[in-house]
RNA sequence: CGCGGGGUAGAGCAGUCCGGUAGCUCAUCAGGCUCAUAACCUGAAGGUCGUUGGUUCAAAUCCUUCCCCCGCAA
């Protein structure tokens, strides 16, 4: 590092949330950035027995003795003044969660920078990756941008694609975006000026939404393809995991396989494998997890519960 | 005090209600059959039944203490 970087003097808010910035977090932090303020979702109350949680990225911060704010909102005369106290020249967001209004992104000089993990204008909005694998997207990407008032609509300062492989799941997917981002967020920081001169408008052509997922929009329909479920399947795993329900329990399915040759039976019944028959073509299922239990194989699944050979997963 | 499931051999489970020899399917090892095999046959090894205390002639099982894992919900 050398003594004088192009990003000196630089004063960096981050506000971000999930996994995904916690990378950039870190990055930034490895580069010898100066983070001044780390924004992060407020702790609420998750899990059994309704325990406070702290975010990810707020644990982070605060080990490093960075300065943590978890507003509920930043539409507030209070906020604007906190945040114009800190008197950072540059903000970077990364799935922070909350909406940031044009108040504050007015303050810093050098605007806000947002990290997003998608080939916009495709994808903007809250899942983008998980709408990447649904859709069945050949490869997906992250777009740094300047951002604006809008959901994702922001200026494009920086683009880099990577392939979705045939069989990735969201996990991994993330896990890879987060690294690209995160590279390429310090990248941007590092040669500020120079992006900030080719930044571009976003097309107009090709704007898709992300849904919201529910519950519901993760249940698998075995009315389907098997291609098409095993999509659904990648997009939700590790979490929180497509599921279905037979006997009683629900069970969710981490990891399968397309099956080319079709097994006789009727639609979402079991056969051995464990292989469940689809609309076209089957699925063997290599990773579940019964509710009350632990991720396990098809085959173990299976293997204390043979009763269940014949019956119809819903 | 949000609701609920679970901890029994390396893995997945049954047995618990109603106390009485520790079981099943796989995996492992040995032998056999086979041109051959992840197939088949025979046999073996492998458990302080999560932990503590109690009840009992006798506890995986009933009562009790604590620990751990997980699903839902948010």
């Amino acid at each position: 590092m050398t003594a004088h970087s192009a990003h000196d003097g630089l004063r960096v808010v981050f506000m971000g949330t999930s996994c995904f910035s916690l990378t950039s977090l870190e990055a930034l932090l490895e580069a010898g950035i100066s983070v001044v303020a780390v924004y992060a979702q407020a702790p609420k109350p998750a899990g059994r027995n309704y325990r406070m949680q702290k975010s990810v990225v707020m644990e982070f911060a605060e080990a490093e003795g960075i300065p943590v704010h978890t507003p509920k909102t930043l539409r507030s005369a209070d906020q604007l003044e906190l945040f114009r106290s800190l008197q950072a020249n540059v903000a970077v967001v990364a799935s922070y969660g909350l909406i940031v209004p044009q108040s504050i992104i007015d303050v810093p000089t050098m605007g806000f920078i947002n990290v997003h993990a998608s080939l916009l204008p495709r994808w903007r909005g809250a899942s983008p990756i998980r709408s990447a694998i649904l859709a069945g997207d050949a490869k997906t990407g992250i777009t740094i941008m300047r951002m604006d008032a809008g959901v994702d609509t922001g200026d494009i300062m920086a683009m880099q694609s990577v392939d979705i492989g045939p069989k990735v799941n969201h996990g991994e997917l993330e896990k890879r975006l987060g690294f690209l981002g995160a590279e390429m967020v310090v990248d941007v920081l590092s040669h500020l000026d120079a992006y900030v001169a080719q930044t571009r408008k976003q097309s107009e052509d090709g704007v898709a939404y992300a849904p919201k997922i529910d519950k519901e929009s993760c249940r698998i329909d075995w009315n389907d393809s098997a291609e098409n479920i095993l999509r659904k399947i990648m997009a939700f795993s590790p979490s929180p995991g497509a599921w279905g329900e037979v006997d009683g329990i629900r069970l969710k399915i981490l990891d399968a396989e397309v099956l080319e040759n079709d097994v006789a039976v009727k639609i979402g019944c079991i056969a051995d494998g464990p292989v469940v028959k689809c609309r076209q073509k089957s699925l063997r299922l290599t990773l579940v997890q019964p509710a009350g239990k632990n991720i396990m194989s098809g085959e173990d699944f299976l293997r204390g519960r043979c009763r269940l050979l014949g019956m119809v997963i819903k």
